[in-house]
DNA sequence: AGCCAGGCTCTCG
DNA sequence: CGAGAGCATGGC
């Protein structure tokens, strides 16, 4: 067991992870409320991060039990992604006192994160099973994905699944997905992701290091892959400030809620409009979005 | 019943 | 090029 970062102001462990439930199981980032538990790979080795409340802290566990650093350290890696503690929350806690609307969200959730993707290979495909349909069909259909092709983990008497690699996706066959009810395109496009990833056409290793145009160079030549989900990536894999999926369905719509009395907004203008937010754009369209899921 | 879900590709004109 | 159809299924 080890402490990972105080809560309170500065993290508030069970609204960040809300969305990890909030639109049915993700069979492959498991939170019951309480604790969180994710499956991961050190080398080949399959492994088991968990992450819950204790004595005011986030703290970590790694099982089975290891004393060796190199899964410690991908242990806390995820950890930190997981909960978002990149974001620098009290700096845009300062700049939200400019702004009436974030001012009042940031006060209601504060020491809410947003969570990040452990790798970039899961948030494509999650952002690609969630294409056009409805958030809670896509978790399930994504689910079953993770079930059918993960490796699996038992911890007492539960068992986990890690999320699948592209070397495994890469040898699935389209009727195989496409019995798991996605499309007959969506399957194409994550068989084709696995296998641009396995070849060497796409390095995600190096993606990190890329400028926000590069990696949309790199990224949407590969099919089932567009602006959206580019921006997704941006937003919620790498966690980079200025990201926004301006044309998502619930992005515009909080911010024509929040900002345009309810009216409808083109993409390019909500693109323009979150330019106002700056390097804290990625952490208000978070806050703007729970506002939407929570209510007012 | 019919329309819409956190889009994207392909086909036309 | 810009607009429009098709995808597949669950929920309202």
């Amino acid at each position: 067991m080890r402490k990972i970062h105080p809560t309170g102001d500065a993290l508030n462990f069970a609204l960040t992870l809300r969305r990890y439930q909030a639109f049915g199981e993700d069979a492959a980032n498991r939170f019951d409320g309480a604790v969180f538990r994710k499956a991961f790979f050190v080398d080949k080795k399959l492994c088991l991060l968990s992450l819950f409340e204790k004595e005011k802290h986030a703290q970590m566990a790694v099982s089975p039990a290891t004393r060796a650093q190199k899964v410690q350290r991908e242990a806390e890696r995820i950890a930190h992604k997981i909960l978002g503690l990149e974001f620098p929350l009290a700096e845009f806690y300062d700049f939200a006192q400019k702004d009436a609307v974030l001012r009042e969200l940031t006060i209601r959730f504060c020491g809410l994160r947003p969570t990040l993707a452990a790798d970039l290979f899961e948030i494509l495909i999650t952002s690609i099973s969630a294409q056009q349909i409805n958030l809670q069909f896509a978790f399930a259909v994504r689910s079953r994905l993770v079930r059918r092709y993960g490796e699996k983990l038992q911890h007492n008497g539960e068992t986990y699944f890690a999320f699948p690699t592209p070397e495994k996706l890469a040898r699935a066959r389209v009727a195989s997905l496409r019995a798991l009810q996605f499309t007959e395109k969506k399957s194409e496009y994550i068989i084709g992701l696995a296998r641009a990833i396995c070849d060497g056409r796409l390095d995600l290793q190096h993606l990190p290091n890329l400028s926000d145009d590069d990696i949309a160079a790199q990224l949407l030549p590969l099919h089932g892959i567009g602006r959206w989900t580019v921006d997704w990536l941006l937003a919620r894999g790498l966690g980079r400030g200025n990201a926004i999926a301006a044309g998502d369905l619930g992005v515009r719509k909080a911010v024509q809620r929040f900002y345009f009395n309810d009216e409808p907004q083109s993409e390019d203008t909500i693109r323009n409009f979150a330019q106002r937010w700056g390097i804290f754009t990625n952490l208000a369209v978070h806050y703007l979005l729970t506002g939407m899921a929570l209510g007012s």
